[in-house]
DNA sequence: ACAATATCCTGCGAGC
DNA sequence: TGCTCGCAGGATATTG
């Protein structure tokens, strides 16, 4: 499950790998994959433009092209960047290729499909940015415990969910929402608004903490997260709760629980995190 | 407007 | 051993 961190890794590691690189070519195995616009226009606007900057916005990476168009990537669940030469063997479910001028090949290998990928005009004037209404980069000053408050105050749904919502804050998946919740002895299913300032702000400075770890971890690798070389990440032996049922809270002892809330398997210490 | 739930997709692990 | 079945979940659509 590419979230922040993962997403952060993999722009700071293709950055001096790519930028500056030329398109060459484009090889589809699964147009699917591009959801704006047509397939092949999508290849008439990528392929012989210069990457030439790239970057993050939640969960999205942004790779800025020569014409102003911008090359947009989101790894939905099993999504994964490889870059790899020509000659090694592709991996089982690689769905768009880009082949870069100094030889490399780009591939997005993306097993369940959940991955899309876009290309249009980086001013959002084609048609709006994916993250057009997405809120507050989480390690960045527009995200405010004052913002966070407004963002929950009057909001009735499950503090889960509501963290998960990317127009609240941006970037938050499954694990690190667990871990955040946790690390601010904040049971998943409270009411958003029965939050006190006091709980707010410490799930503020959870997520914010959370996230930091995480990036300077390299991501979290559970099955089919890795990095472009394919390497997994190293931040899963520091998660508190997260794939962790039945092993003791690293603050009580008590053994983590799971349970479902909003759908989603989620972690918690019964005894640190209480719904009342 | 908001909240809750269904949907997409495929590898994997559980159970027989 | 080999089969079937259900689970996993980010974002969006649909329903209430």
């Amino acid at each position: 499950m590419p979230e922040l961190p993962e997403v952060e890794t993999m722009v700071r590691d293709l950055a001096p790998r790519v930028v500056g690189r030329t398109i060459v070519n484009l090889d589809a195995y699964f147009t699917g994959s591009v959801v704006w616009p047509s397939y092949t226009e999508f290849r008439d606007r990528a392929v012989q433009q210069t990457i030439q900057a790239i970057s993050r916005r939640g969960k999205y990476a942004i790779f800025e092209l020569g014409s102003g168009d911008a090359l947009i990537i989101h790894r939905g669940m099993t999504g994964s960047l490889l870059l790899r030469h020509p000659q090694e063997p592709a991996e089982s479910h690689v769905r768009l290729a880009f082949v870069l001028d100094d030889g490399m090949e780009l591939r997005f290998n993306d097993p369940r499909k959940f991955g899309k990928v876009y290309v249009m005009d980086g001013t959002g004037g084609e048609r709006p940015l994916p993250w057009a209404r997405m809120g507050p980069e989480p390690l960045n000053g527009a995200f405010t415990v004052e913002g966070l408050k407004l963002a929950l105050s009057s909001r009735t749904a499950l503090i889960k969910p509501l963290l998960l919502n990317q127009e609240v804050v941006a970037g938050l998946g499954n694990i690190y929402v667990d871990e955040a919740l946790f690390a601010a002895q904040i049971h998943p299913q409270r009411r958003a608004h029965t939050l006190s300032d006091e709980e707010i702000g410490r799930v503020y400075q959870a997520i914010r903490a959370v996230l930091a770890a995480a990036i300077e971890g390299r991501g979290t690798t559970f099955s089919s997260y890795t990095d472009i070389e394919g390497r997994a990440g190293s931040h899963q032996s520091a998660l508190q709760v997260f794939q962790r049922t039945g092993a003791p809270c690293p603050r009580c002892g008590v053994p983590i629980m799971r349970l479902v809330v909003g759908g989603r398997g989620t972690h918690v210490c019964p005894h640190c995190q209480k719904v009342e």
